[in-house]
DNA sequence: GTCGTGGATCGAAAAACGTCAACATAGAAG
DNA sequence: CTTCTATGTTGACGTTTTTCGATCCACGAC
């Protein structure tokens, strides 16, 4: 199930050397190549149903949403939606596993937080928990 | 020069009740009406030109700059950065003021908490320096 | 006033996107 | 095996977006 498209890495999830691991908006200009890659996950963040789909992903206490609970959730079709699941998944904020019949998706934690440090600015520091 | 098409206030910049404020992704899922709104931002976001240039106003220390600066460290035509200016400014991410000859765009780092925090994962916590 | 420059606006063309109906595929149950 | 159900994929269509050249507006200089 995981051999579609190629996901999107982006954000350096596996290499954060220092800085160059994360850039962020208000520190210095993006490069081109740093904004393309950032570009392609504001986009999928950038249409109302992946948005919502993305939050009912993500705000699930076990994690894990089975399509079969999505799908009637919304007033489009069901293609439309296995469409933008697959987009979200491109972009790596989620991920998903067939079980038996049906298919589960959760959420991709580490890529929400690289994209929210991306536009946090400097003036707030964060702590870990 | 802040007449042209209203600016979006999608992200209750100014009435912050308690929750109601700021949706997060990770706790609730959006209502249609929030999505919306906060695809709009997003999208604004979905696009490189559009992320390197708010990296360059918002990274700027002064905090203004002339889009006589902007427009030729881009190899599309000086419309297109205008165009681009103005989603953004639409947005409610940055804002503009004519000064004589030039104009002079700067961040509004307001909206770019509010989106961070609409994607920041619960398991860090925040603290104001 | 006229002229020149910085920047926004106006169509228009090409590309990308969202959506659907139709079809394909994977697994469970007979 | 066949059949049924849950999802993903394909191809097409209408809409939106991106980009440009041409034009217009605001301002300073003269």
């Amino acid at each position: 199930m995981s051999k579609q498209t190629q996901t999107l890495t982006v954000l350096g999830q596996d290499d954060q050397d220092d800085a160059a691991c994360c850039p962020v908006i208000t520190a210095a200009p993006l490069d081109a190549e740093q904004a393309a890659g950032l570009a392609q996950v504001f986009k999928a963040l950038g249409d109302p149903v992946r948005l919502r789909l993305l939050s009912m992903i993500a705000s699930r206490e076990g994690g894990e949403v089975c399509v079969c609970e999505l799908t009637p959730a919304f007033e489009v079709s069901q293609p439309t939606i296995s469409h933008h699941l697959k987009l979200l998944r491109q972009a790596g904020l989620i991920d998903c596993e067939r079980r038996g019949t049906w298919v589960y998706y959760w959420a991709l934690p580490a890529t929400l937080d690289r994209l929210a440090a991306v536009l946090r600015a400097p003036q707030a520091a964060t702590v870990s928990a």
